[in-house]
DNA sequence: GTTAGCACTCCTGGATTGAGAGTGCTAACC
DNA sequence: GGTTAGCACTCTCAATCCAGGAGTGCTAAC
C-alpha cells in the first residue's frame, strides 16, 4: 500500500462521509490535490478494489469504502480532530452543573451527545454494584413490607421493596438499619459476603430472620436491572440517507428498544476505553450497516458504564471518537465532582 | 342520521380500521350484511360525505372515515370488547408479581400495551409530589455534600444532592434527619410549607441554615423533574401501513424524544380517567393524523400518572380502550398493593 | 508510469399507457 | 319515493420505455 493509495483510499472516504455519494475519479481528482489525472486515479482505485478496500454499488457508479476501507481508515489514516470550541464550551457548562438528578444528566448528555453527531446516542446508567456502600436504612411501609435503601460511596441510590418475615416496629428496622450502615459501610458486596457476614449474625441475632431478607435483597441486579439506558437521536439519525429505506430504519429501531440487546451491545470488549465497530464487525447482523463508536466512564475510578454513537458506516470517525472520548472524561470528572 | 346511516358508518370505521384501503360500496354490501344494493350505499355514502363523517382520498377511490366520523364511531357507535382471556391473564401474571422496582413494572407495562395494540405506548412515572411524607434522610457524602432522601407513604423515592452551607457531621445529620421525619412524616408538602415550619425552626435552630438547605431541596420537582417516561413500540408503530411514509414517522419520532412534549401531551383533561384524542382534536399538528388513548392509573387513591397508546386515527378504538382501562386499573391495584 | 479518448454499462427520472377500482348519474323498477 | 341496474367517467397504480448523465475500463499515445 503505497502513499498514493492511501491518500486516494483517505480522499474516497473523507468525500463518501461527506456526500453519501459514490465517489468517482473525476471528483477525486479535481476536489483533492492529487497532482495527477482522473485516470490514474481509476487505476488507483481498482486496485484498491481489488485489495477489498472499496467496491462498486454497480459497474459505472463511482466507489464506496468498505467494511475494510473504514477500518484501515479507522487505524491509520484518521487525522484527529478536536470539538469545535462552541461545543467544548456547551460541554463544560453541562457538566459545570451541580448532579443533583442523574438521570436528568444523562439525558442530557445523550442529547448533545446526538445533536452533535447527527446519530442515535446511547448513554448507560452506571454500575452500583462493584462499589463500596455508604449507608442502609430499612423503612417499614406497612406490617409486612419495607422499603430497602442502598446508598454507595459515590452517592448513587438503589432501592428495593422487602418481604417481612414477621411484623417489625420502626425501632427494631431502625436498629438493624443503623447496625448493617455500621458493618458494611466502606466494603463490598464481595466482601460483605466474605468476611462480615458472621459478626452481623452475632449482633442482630435476634432479627436473624429480618437480616436474612435484607441480606437476599443485596443480591447484585440482575441483568434485566432497574439501570435505565438513555437512547435519543433516532430521528436525527433517520434523516441520514442510508436510513430512508424503511427495512434499515426498522431493523435498528428494534434493537435499540430491547434493553437488555442494548446492554449487551455496549458491554461488548468494555475493558477498552474507546472501542469503533464497524459494518459486519458487529455481531448483530441488523447493524451490519451501522457503525458504534463506544466509550467508558469512570464513577471512583472504576469503570461505571458507556456511552456510545450509533450511526451509518459513513460517519466521522475521527470528530465523533474525540467528542464522545471528551464527553466520557467529562462525564466521569463530574460524578467525582458530585461527591468531593 | 337514521339507522342505517348509522350501519353504513360503521362498516366503513370497521372495515377501514382491519384493511386500512378505502372502503368502497361494493366491498360494503357484500360484506356486511345490510341487505340493499351498492348503489344504495353509494348513496348514504355520499350523504355521510356531504355531512362531513366521510371522507374520499380522490374521486373514484373508497371512502374513509373523517375525524369526525370516527369521533361519532367512539362516542355512539362502538361497541365494548373486552380483552381476549390469554392476554387478561398474562396482565395478571405481570401485575401479581412483587414490585420490587418501580421502573420495572412501568417498563414491562409499556411493553404488553404496545405489544397488545401494535401501536405506541407511552408510560409515565407516579408523581411523588402532592403525596405524604413517609421519611426524610440526610446523608453525607463528602465535607460540604449531601445526599437527601425523600419517602413517601406509598413507598415511592426521590433523591436529591444539597451543597452544605457548613460542614456537619454525620450526627448532626442524622439528628436533623430524625427530626425530620417526625414532623413531616404524614403531611403533604403544602401542609409543611403552611403550618410545620416554625415549630421546625424551633427544634432545630442550632442547624438553621442547614435546614433552610433541607427545605429548599424539597421544593417540588421541576417540569423537568427525574420522571422518566416509557416509550416502547416504534417499531410496531411504523410497521402500520399509514408510516410508510417517512415524513410522517419522523414527525411521531421528533415528538417522543422530548420528554416534555410527551408530558406535555400526556396531561392533557388529566382529570378524566379515558381521554381518548383523534386528529386534529389533538393539539400538536404532528399528531394530525394520529389518535391517543390515555388512562389514568392512582397511588394511594390519588392519580398518579398516565398510560397512553398513540396509533393512526385508524386503531381499535374499542379493544384499546377497554385494554387500558383494564392495565390502569391493575397498575393501580399494584402499587397499592405493594404498600399494604 | 501516466494520460487522453472513447465505447460501454448502468442508474435515474420523467412520460406514457393500460388495468382496475370506484364513483355519480340516469333511467327503469317495485 | 325509495331502490336498483347499467354505464361512462375519473383517478391511481404499476409496468414499461426512453433519454440523459455519470463513471468506468480499455487502448493507444505520450
Amino acid at each position: 500500500m503505497d502513499q498514493r493509495k492511501r491518500q486516494v483510499l483517505k480522499a474516497v472516504v473523507q468525500d463518501y462521509v461527506d456526500t453519501a455519494e459514490p465517489v468517482g475519479s473525476r471528483t477525486l481528482a479535481r476536489k483533492y490535490g492529487l497532482g495527477v489525472s482522473p485516470a490514474t486515479i481509476r487505476n488507483e482505485m481498482a486496485d484498491l478494489e481489488e485489495m477489498g478496500f472499496l467496491e462498486q454499488p454497480h459497474t459505472s457508479a463511482g466507489r464506496i469504502p468498505s467494511d475494510r476501507g473504514y477500518r484501515f481508515f479507522v487505524d491509520v489514516l484518521m487525522d484527529a480532530v478536536s470539538p469545535p470550541p462552541e461545543l467544548v464550551e456547551r460541554l463544560r457548562r453541562l457538566y459545570a452543573q451541580r448532579v443533583d438528578q442523574v438521570g436528568r444528566l444523562l439525558r442530557q448528555t445523550a442529547q448533545v451527545l446526538s445533536e452533535a453527531t447527527d446519530c442515535l446516542a446511547l448513554v448507560e446508567s452506571p454500575h452500583v454494584e462493584p462499589v463500596t456502600f455508604r449507608h442502609l436504612q430499612v423503612l417499614p411501609l406497612s406490617e409486612r413490607r419495607a422499603l430497602l435503601l442502598l446508598v454507595t460511596e459515590e452517592g448513587l441510590v438503589q432501592q428495593r421493596l422487602v418481604e417481612l418475615p414477621e411484623p417489625a416496629s420502626e425501632g427494631e428496622l431502625q436498629r438493624i438499619s443503623s447496625v448493617l450502615t455500621r458493618r458494611l459501610a466502606g466494603r463490598t458486596l464481595a466482601q460483605v459476603r466474605a468476611t462480615v457476614l458472621h459478626e452481623l449474625y452475632d449482633e442482630l441475632s435476634a432479627y436473624r430472620a429480618l437480616l436474612e431478607v435484607a441480606l437476599e435483597a443485596l443480591r447484585p441486579p440482575g441483568p434485566d436491572s432497574d439501570r435505565p439506558i438513555y437512547v435519543l437521536g433516532t430521528r436525527r439519525l433517520f434523516r441520514q440517507p442510508e436510513f430512508q429505506d424503511l427495512r434499515r430504519a426498522q431493523a435498528v429501531l428494534g434493537l435499540v428498544e430491547q434493553q437488555e440487546l442494548v446492554r449487551e451491545l455496549l458491554g461488548q470488549k468494555s475493558g477498552e476505553e474507546l472501542v469503533i465497530t464497524i459494518g459486519q464487525e458487529n455481531p448483530y447482523p441488523d447493524l451490519h450497516d451501522c457503525s458504534l463508536v463506544t466509550a467508558s466512564y469512570r464513577v471512583g475510578g472504576e469503570i461505571a458504564g458507556r456511552i456510545a454513537v450509533l450511526g451509518p458506516k459513513r460517519m466521522h470517525y475521527a470528530r465523533i471518537s474525540s467528542l464522545i472520548e471528551l464527553m466520557a472524561r467529562l462525564l466521569s470528572e463530574a460524578f467525582d465532582r458530585s461527591v468531593r
